[in-house]
DNA sequence: GGCTCGCCGTCAGGATTCCGTAAGACGTGG
DNA sequence: CCACGTCTTACGGAATCCTGACGGCGAGCC
């Protein structure tokens, strides 16, 4: 099981947070600023950091900067919306990613789990979902059709994961907006597109699906060859 | 089956969810306020809970607080548009999932069967029935007849699956508008004329019917093979 | 910094599919 | 033979989906 620390001197965020990561399957320890971070950081093992940029005391930045010397945990930035400038530095200390207040807390789940599968200490075992002549690597994010390198976005490979991983399975745009997106509202539309430009990279005959298809009136389906 | 609790102060908004609940395979109770909720939820086994925000004496928050003190059990929050604030008490109090008022019935049984799917308790295993050589898998959306597939639009994947489920049993024209369409009024003629396109497809000879047979004065009925 | 490029989310138009209703033909029971 | 229920067909409107295009944003490269 996956050590994530969570870092945020909002009490009611964290609490959100910490219970979306436990009901994921993560073992969390908390923190309210940034000295109480190191020290927990100095003391248990972290397999990743959720990090408030703004906190009293030593901010965020400070704490990713001196966290970098002596370790190389994945740090996921929580940054405030408008916060442009800091962006980009955090990136530059070495946060693996970010995600903008306010946030959804399945987003920051999936976010978490995805690092996590990137650096390979993923809370699932099968990283890697089969189907036929289709092999989607999780960990080492690649994804061949046929032997044949596939040239997917990050979206368009959280995508094709889900839907392979459960193939069979009927899901709504909606369901596939909070499983695959992270959000919990938003236009629908945007699964559509994405579904439209992954079938153009997956199917042989992308105006006659035969593998991602879709279901009228439910949403998409992945067929099992 | 799984257990649903309605809670809303609204009687035509609770019936209109209960009957696309019941469609949907699901045993429903229900209660008009938070304290019979509560009641409710103390003597009945519930493995997931519709509750409106705003309800008369004791209000959905407070329901929801209450509960997470001795239980886990899902909770889907439904909430009237713009109340943004409330979103960030509510997920701090554990609903699982918020439905935002106007909402489509369609909608509400999605997230339900998406929530109990991810809980566990889904739909995803128990949710196949079967007759004969005749298969209805509600999760994947999948409808085989002797191995083959059907091609179904929604309406008929419901009727077939809501009949088949209740094999042996007589349903007039009136309950099956009701139990399937979740409507309490319409044209009854509707059913009529889906009974017969799905017995274009199910049936060997649909002008003989043999498994979607009329009982004359009554309705219909799905003889179990 | 300025530039280009790729990815992403949104939108509108058009095409497709589905749904509900009506209206007449057919069959049943009295 | 009549009244009523059921079947069949057809059609317009509605809902859904596909497609192409656009602007915004960040990344990488001068």
């Amino acid at each position: 099981m996956p050590n994530v620390l969570v870092v945020d001197d909002d009490h009611t965020v964290r609490e959100v947070v910490v219970s979306y990561l436990r009901a994921g399957g993560h073992q969390v320890y908390e923190a309210g600023d940034g000295e109480s971070a190191l020290a927990t950081l100095r003391d248990a093992r972290a397999d990743l950091v959720v990090l408030d940029l703004m906190l009293p005391g030593i901010d965020g930045l400070e704490v990713c900067r001196r966290l970098r010397e002596t370790s190389d945990v994945p740090v996921i930035m929580l940054t405030a919306l408008g916060e442009e400038t800091d962006r980009v530095v955090g990136l530059k200390l070495g946060a693996d990613d970010y995600v903008t207040k306010p946030f959804s807390p399945r987003e920051l789940v999936l976010r978490v789990d995805s690092v996590l599968r990137r650096v390979g200490r993923g809370a699932e075992h099968d990283d890697v979902v089969t189907d036929g002549d289709l092999v989607v690597d999780s960990a080492r994010h690649v994804a061949t059709l046929a032997g044949e390198r596939l040239s997917l976005t990050v979206r368009e490979f959280d995508l094709l994961r889900f839907l392979v991983a459960h193939a069979g399975v009927a899901w709504s745009r909606e369901e596939l907006l909070r499983e695959v997106w992270g959000w919990s509202f938003g236009d629908q539309s945007t699964v559509t597109v994405h579904v439209r430009r992954l079938r153009e990279k997956v199917e042989t005959d992308p105006t006659r699906p035969r593998r991602l298809v879709t279901v009228w009136g439910v949403g998409y389906r992945w067929e099992a060859s």
